[in-house]
DNA sequence: TTGTAAGCGTTATCAT
DNA sequence: ATGATAACGCTTACAA
């Protein structure tokens, strides 16, 4: 079935190609008349303009390829959420590509620059020498949220992660938490490492708590954050103040605690985690965190976003910071 | 910044432009020296085939329209991820479609078509017949899951919603419930509507339930399920059985319980929830739950997408229904 | 196996 | 305001 062109319409309307052309064009000198009779003629066949060909000549598809991956965690549905109506909003299209590893990055790229995109957007924590190299060399304007990646074509707009753990570390303080843990992302996640610094900075300079500080691994999941605090828990170890570098570890937490029952939260010991998640402000769990404003991110991103496309051919690169904001919630309220 | 095509490369490597395309074709007679030769200069400068030009030949793009939303819950968050991987798999890429209403869906579906997608994959629980009718108009194959929806060119893999309701209604009764409460969600949810009449239908025919049975009405959120647990307990309702339309609901439902402290689940009340999503294993709810097995709805949508995609012209359609599969955990197992 | 040339469905340019 | 014509970058007959 071959589709209806535009010569179809054409045909049908009595009038050049180039009209019905003009017809579909809000910013078109023709007269009214004539862009009846070609709507009248398209609608009666059915007629819909096809947007390939135009990106061949404008050398624009007006899509913008979007690399996600980790949708298990809420968070970062949310924000793919609203990237795409941001992107919707700019009236450009999503090209969505999943990817779980470098390798797929890799195939996916190739994909994405065959379909001719106009950028790529991400929020893959990953930041590796080698991915920021194949992202570079699409000569293709690329924005990243929270990631480390640096490059001629690469912006970054990044949640104040080292502002974010002093404050964290400003909470244990004032309530004198004198045996803090941190649990920490997976050790290639460059925003949990910068979380740790500003936590781990700001105690040490602090006080003496520097050697008093339990570092635990977790790896992003809900059931890793549990599985820390219970091997805690069981070596007889008595925290009484935990920061998770995400809210889904900080949710294994506090069901760890819970379960246990020796330590409740929160006044044996308070909990934050990272994030902002739907399930932070669930009662169940009630977590104070720090929400990293989607909405502002994505807003920069496009911002960055549109001056990248308007700065076609010359590589643009920026880094913009976002502070976090700290949402207080019962984790945090002994007494209550 | 002109971008390299076959012509630079076919001018470096000294050969035509068709040797190009065959050395960039794994289906073509092309001789060994020369694909080295093409690839050696395309490699030189950079060159990366260009798709686009080849959709307007071929008149197909590989591109598969995805529409989605309410990605805050984690059920569509991780069947996007699912589907996303299995098209990536099938070499298709995916034009993504943030849709809230059926308005965004209107200029949504033009915009996919303007690109010429190959197909359109929604999970939309809508189903009006205004948006089934924009559907059909496309001409495009549609594959939905669990939607109502009906039509010439829709295909639809839906959730045994029904026998799930039964099933539900079996532990019910295995457990003596006698004030069963049905917490529903939206009511253009048909998906929530079939279970509805499977749990009922069962109810009703096993014994006097019928008029005991109470039917509460949420919008699929956290909050809405919470809220209506809350209001029902404080009109002095002590319900000791609660089957929820989905887990986000059913979450807020522990949750409202256990804030409230009267009933404790399960030894006084038993909660089922729908759709198994990672919460649902959380230590904190331990959510009984239907696992609508996505990873078998995905490979059977795709492959209806494959047939259709075979059967371009001719409107393809066809349902195919999945059994959910029953996750018993510990808010179904009282005197643990 | 390789090269030549036509064509895919638009939009932009240039006359009229 | 309108119509003719030339691109855009590739693939695919067809010819050699």
């Amino acid at each position: 079935m071959r589709s209806v062109t535009s010569i179809d319409v054409a045909k049908l309307a009595g009038v050049s190609q180039s009209a019905v052309s003009r017809a579909f064009s809000s910013s078109a000198s023709i007269s009214d008349r004539t862009r009846q009779k070609v709507l009248a003629a398209a609608a009666a066949l059915g007629y819909r303009p096809n947007r390939i060909p135009s990106i061949m000549l404008s050398g624009r598809s007006c899509m913008v390829g979007v690399v996600i991956g980790g949708l298990d965690n809420p968070f970062y549905a949310s924000a793919l959420e609203r990237l795409a109506i941001a992107l919707r909003q700019a009236e450009l299209q999503v090209l969505l590509v999943q990817v779980d590893d470098a390798l797929t990055l890799d195939t996916a790229l190739d994909q994405l620059a065959s379909y001719r995109i106009d950028a790529i957007v991400t929020s893959l924590a990953v930041g590796s020498k080698s991915v920021a190299d194949a992202l570079s060399e699409l000569q293709t304007p690329v924005i990243c949220f929270n990631s480390s990646l640096v490059g001629p074509w690469i912006s970054t707009v990044v949640s104040n992660n080292y502002g974010a753990g002093q404050t964290a570390a400003g909470i244990f303080l004032k309530q004198g938490v004198t045996n803090p843990v941190w649990l920490a992302g997976p050790a290639k996640n460059a925003a949990s490492r910068a979380r740790a610094e500003g936590f781990c900075d700001t105690l040490k300079r602090a006080s003496g708590h520097s050697g008093a500080l339990i570092k635990l691994r977790g790896d992003d999941t809900y059931q890793s954050g549990y599985n820390a605090v219970r091997r805690l828990l069981q070596r007889g170890v008595r925290p009484d103040g935990i920061f998770s570098s995400n809210d889904m570890m900080a949710c294994g937490v506090l069901d760890a605690l819970r379960e246990r029952g020796e330590l409740h939260c929160p006044d044996d010991v308070i909990v934050v985690g990272y994030d902002n998640i739907p399930q932070a402000a669930w009662h169940g769990y009630d977590l104070t965190s720090f929400d990293q404003r989607t909405d502002q991110m994505v807003a920069v991103a496009m911002d960055m976003l549109d001056t990248a496309l308007q700065t076609v051919d010359h590589p643009y690169s920026e880094t913009r910071l976002i502070n976090a904001q700290l949402i207080e919630r019962g984790s945090t309220r002994p007494g209550n």
